[in-house]
DNA sequence: GCACAGCCTGACGTCGCGTCAGGGTCAAGC
DNA sequence: GCTTGACCCTGACGCGACGTCAGGCTGTGC
């Protein structure tokens, strides 16, 4: 792909892919002739990760060295980036609540101390102070065990991972086929089976991330064929399961 | 208040002050014979706005004309705050959702296509464009009417919309002495009375705001103590209404 | 074969501060 | 009354992440 292609499905200038290349951060893996910048596809992944955390309020320099760490698998980036993600949300939703208070201390007369509305912006460590966090966060114990982990999987592994991942899905598959309906204790059992298996081998998992997933297994085509594929109705039916543990656990 | 303080209160550095008072976006109100900036009551409240746009991603330049609007009152500012960061609050959601997405992607061994991967920063307008939405916003009839409605009251208005809220007060006071259940259709009545009161006067309050707004009633002190300052238990008695009104209007 | 969109490389400009430098101010303690 | 150390002032330069020309080459549809 060129610059300009690149550019516009991205959502970033042709400028900013140049500024890019300039300093390094992201220079395409190939030139024709002339001159001209041509991106492959794992370019296009490489600008992906760029995009997120630059949008995360990492500088660039900062990006560079969290992409080229080669401790840091994909698994490892998408756990950070999805923690400072809901860190992100957490703020947001405090900054909503702020406001509505102060609408509301507006309409019934109430006037709110400099120390009650600077609150927010007072003990928020600006997301500068996240990346730090994160860098502490990055040499604690659990965290480098988790990344470690991952890392550390060898082909076999894989292999075991996979046929892990491949049995309880095929027991999903009988039990649909026997009549097993979606939100009995069974199925339940077989959604939380395959939820500890994701946080064993990938990511934590929480029930109610999980039950996220689940929605998306109906609504995302991608999700829905992988399942339709083994058995016409296994996505509903898996969707279905695994709401349903995670509402048993509490979610 | 000296630059020092107001810095720390505002968790902001020092510098950042100076700048803003030479670029005339913030200028303390007074100085001190010795030439120290001292910032008022006033100062910190327009300090608080500033910082608020510019964390939405607002240009210091605009956050000027946005603040010496004179056609914009606080309740306008409150409004357009809410509403860019309920959109922010989206944006973030969906990000999450799509990290997750990919997380579950590499657990299955699916991989996505670029396309899917950009969806997000594709057609997202970044924050700058939200401004320019807001501006279009801004001269639609709906909106400035709606901004001409709360700044075109007068003294007289402001003193019947006291009373109205008094009297909606002063009824669920007499209802919870009357033994009236905060979850009963009563009650619901009544709060949905002053929801309405609330989006004729002030601004938008759909039911499930109000509904945050009802837990505020018992988490914070001071709405607390505005309600409980009039009858003892009606902040809990209020809270309970509001909540199972918007419960029941299906928020 | 030519118009016109798209690509290239400098190079300078901008925004929102960070970071000195060089010097006055103020409250506390001796 | 004098020092000391924290705090304040005004320039002035620097920086990160691009925006915005300028001047010139490339690729393609008619």
């Amino acid at each position: 792909m060129n610059v300009g292609e690149v550019a516009a499905l991205a959502g970033v200038t042709v400028r900013t892919l140049h500024h890019y290349d300039r300093i390094g951060l992201l220079s395409p893996s190939g030139r024709t002739a002339a001159g001209y910048r041509r991106y492959s596809a794992a370019d296009l992944d490489r600008l992906h990760q760029v995009l997120l955390y630059r949008e995360l309020g990492f500088p660039l320099e900062e990006v560079a060295t969290l992409l080229d760490d080669p401790s840091a698998d994909p698994a490892a980036h998408l756990r950070r980036q999805h923690r400072l993600l809901r860190d992100r949300l957490e703020r947001t939703q405090a900054m909503v609540a702020a406001v509505e208070k102060e609408m509301e201390a507006m309409a019934m007369g109430i006037s709110l101390t400099p120390e009650e509305r600077f609150e927010l912006f007072g003990d928020w460590l600006p997301e500068e102070y996240e990346q730090e966090a994160e860098e502490r966060w990055g040499d604690t114990e659990a965290w480098s065990q988790s990344q470690a982990r991952t890392r550390a999987y060898t082909k076999e592994d894989w292999v075991r991972i996979k046929a892990e991942g491949e049995d309880v899905e095929a027991r999903m598959a009988a039990a649909l086929q026997a009549g097993v309906a979606p939100d009995s204790p069974q199925a339940m059992d077989l959604a939380e089976e395959a939820r500890q298996q994701i946080s064993r081998n990938f990511y934590d998992c929480p029930p109610e991330m999980h039950a996220g997933l689940g929605r998306m297994y109906v609504e995302d085509e991608r999700f829905t064929a992988h399942y339709e594929r083994r058995t016409p109705g296994l996505a509903g039916w898996v969707s279905t399961a695994v709401q349903a543990n995670a509402a048993r656990q509490g979610a």
